[in-house]
DNA sequence: GTCTATATCGCGATAGAC
DNA sequence: GTCTATCGCGATATAGAC
């Protein structure tokens, strides 16, 4: 056994979502979490670049969708490619987990400036997206395009998962909002 | 003559949007604002929540855009509307201050706690957009999608229209962007 | 791990507008 | 008189420097 405890960074990341949940984001200073959690002030800061980003850990989720893109087969219509890739997503990183991600969006509803670290978060994926749509040779605009779309789609789908008290799965939800999108496409006129 | 001057807010801005140039937003400091507009650190807390609100001051563009929704004709389609809205907005708030949105553009770039609060400006502006779209009686998702893919689009199309070199007008970008996007909507299979 | 700059904001006083 | 913009002081926490 070390000197220290080895999920330094876990264990900053549960005792800050306990207190933000008690006391509210603002309410909670950084000594407060380490304290809780047995680490120094200067721990934290090691850990995370600040006070909010202890509640957006998951780094790898632009690298995974990322990955999605670029594995898919290079004959597939863009939007074939991101409905699935979408479908996917729902299904292995929110379906099972909407209580959890219910009480995360509260606290960050709670305050602007963690609404606006997800929107950071939101527009990293976009671009993980755009590159990655890029790499397979679409034109720049359109990869930019196709990507924006593609993660408000998401983000529109979720939230309106998160706030119905049916059981509706996101799957579902999000193909009728990717037929609604297109239906509006198609009826305008030219 | 009052005891101070009456465009505080107006001095404000501009000593700091001055002073962002010349040394950087992350080395200009509150104090040397204040400083350089005649007025003292508390006054600027007074106009502004935080040092990076003093470069996001257009609270009515939102307004703009959610009254140009609503006072559009109740039969046009929602598509049509919102591509008429678009081309208004590019013609009367971007296509004359190409020089100056790249300025700030530039120094937006160059921190990214602004990177967020501009994020968050468009979230404002997507969810003004939204609100308008739902009260002409659109399915709320529908609408939700809706103002997300075209304050997308012209992000999009306003960021490729900075990037280039050419003088390739707004308007005509954000039509070829629509264009774009309603084909990759289109020819995918269902 | 310690030290510190500075962003941020609460409170009370004040000066002029109306 | 009220109302609002400003000032000045001070406290605290974040976040970066050393």
């Amino acid at each position: 056994m070390g000197r220290w405890q080895p999920d330094a960074r876990e264990r900053l990341e549960q005792a800050a979502l306990d207190l933000f949940v008690e006391q509210g984001f603002a309410e909670t200073t950084v000594p407060q979490i380490t304290a809780r959690a047995g680490l120094t002030t200067r721990t934290f800061y090691r850990h995370f670049a600040d006070k909010r980003e202890v509640l957006f850990g998951d780094e790898e989720i632009p690298v995974a969708a990322a990955r999605m893109i670029t594995e898919a087969p290079t004959d597939l219509p863009p939007m074939t490619l991101l409905t699935g890739a979408l479908e996917a997503f729902a299904h292995t990183r929110f379906e099972h987990r909407r209580a959890d991600l219910r009480r995360r969006r509260d606290i960050i509803r709670s305050d602007e400036g963690l609404t606006e670290r997800e929107l950071r978060k939101r527009a990293m994926l976009s671009e993980a997206a755009r590159a990655a749509l890029s790499e397979r040779g679409l034109d720049p605009t359109v990869a930019a395009l196709l990507a924006e779309m593609c993660v408000a789609v998401m983000y529109v789908s979720v939230q309106a998962w998160l706030d119905g008290d049916d059981d509706r799965p996101l799957v579902e939800i999000l193909r009728s909002a990717l037929t609604a999108l297109r239906r509006e496409f198609v009826s305008a006129p030219c």
